[in-house]
DNA sequence: GTGCAATTTGGACCGCTGGTTTATCTTTGA
DNA sequence: TCAAAGATAAACCAGCGGTCCAAATTGCAC
């Protein structure tokens, strides 16, 4: 039995006893500066213990991340990816950005901990698996977009999957580093962002 | 005296004898995966040595970067400054990223410093100072393109410089990380790469 | 030239990190 | 009842960045 297997046979209160602490930590330190000796002590837990259900601390950030992802459900990339054309593309678009944003704004945490997870991916290789989904994903939605004419063609889908991508997360970080604007200002800034986001993707004129 | 005066005051040769070392550690393995012990252990420094002259290991890679910036002279963004209208802030801007592109393929330790520079950043506050100079060029840059109307001013010039910055990085990332891409190729892709963001940053029509 | 003072140097040491190991305790099943 | 298997606690490890202090070296006044 793996240490995973192990951990997710555990009833759900215990789990929370690990996954409670261990967000905290990360939300507040980022992964690296996060300290494992610290989440165990905060939880009562002991070194064993932990290496009995986690393989390392990659592990049981992940664990953490996946708890919050479940609470997010799926993204439905289904609409746009029926989508025939540009208008109706863009539109579908701009709706699961905006409910992507929602969530970003009901759950601090996991926003917090996506933007960990963008952040230290570079540098720690243990995150990209689930990096590396979510930008398959949208390399898939710019390939069915640069196929019904609604995004430009002129540059290979895998480098526009990856502008998109860094390009939304900044967008995200800048509205998350500004704590003056808020309700109506803030709506409709990331309404304009998103046209910003929009003008960069859809094929050039002339 | 400060370790940093200390540090200056010696001949070139002995500071090269601290940087080359530590030069070639930190690109290899960023900022914070990279081991002071074994700096010092590859150059044949000491402990105390290393404090009498840096005060910390944040000081030793912020010189290890001056060293790399002297290389490459000052970003050139007068001309850009001083143009009129739209066009001419466009060609310069053009230029003016080209020679950075440029730069970048020539000295392959300048960009890799850069790249772990604004990677590391988030995380690690001591890289503050040397990135907000940059972000704040760029700032200064488009506020005087929205004020010629070369720049979409539907957005603020803070977000708009830090999509700015971010995106540049995402280009350059995206090339950095592809080996096939060469030569005449590369060149044609990384102007319409440029052209996606010029169209990110006009101001929308209609 | 000599002796003192200031600087420079080496390296032991510190608290901490993530991770490993071992030995004990608990549970299970025949 | 007893042994095999699973779970747990805690000692332990190498390495980290950083501190400290005593010894070596240097520079300078006399």
């Amino acid at each position: 039995m793996t240490p995973r297997e192990r951990f997710l046979a555990l009833p759900a209160e215990t789990r929370a006893q690990w996954l409670d602490p261990a967000e905290a930590e990360f939300c507040a330190h980022g992964y690296e500066a996060a300290s494992l000796n610290r989440i165990l002590a905060t939880g009562g837990l002991s070194k064993g213990r932990s290496y009995h259900y986690f393989a390392d601390k990659g592990a049981l950030f992940r664990a953490v991340l996946e708890r919050r992802l479940d609470h997010m459900g799926r993204l439905d990339t289904d609409k746009i990816l029926k989508s025939q054309d540009a208008a109706l593309f863009w539109e579908e678009t701009a709706s699961l950005c905006g409910g992507l944003a929602g969530a970003f704004q009901r759950d601090a945490s996991l926003a917090a901990l996506i933007r960990v997870l963008h952040r230290e991916s570079a540098a720690k290789g243990a995150f990209a698996r689930p990096l590396a989904v979510m930008r398959d994903q949208i390399a898939g939605l710019v390939t069915h977009g640069q196929g019904i004419g609604a995004v430009r063609s002129d540059l290979p889908a895998s480098l526009l999957a990856d502008l998109a991508f860094d390009l939304l997360v900044s967008i995200d970080r800048w509205f998350a580093g500004q704590t003056e604007v808020t309700g109506e200002d803030e709506a409709e800034l990331s309404r304009r962002a998103f046209g910003l986001f929009v003008d960069a993707f859809v094929p050039p004129q002339g």
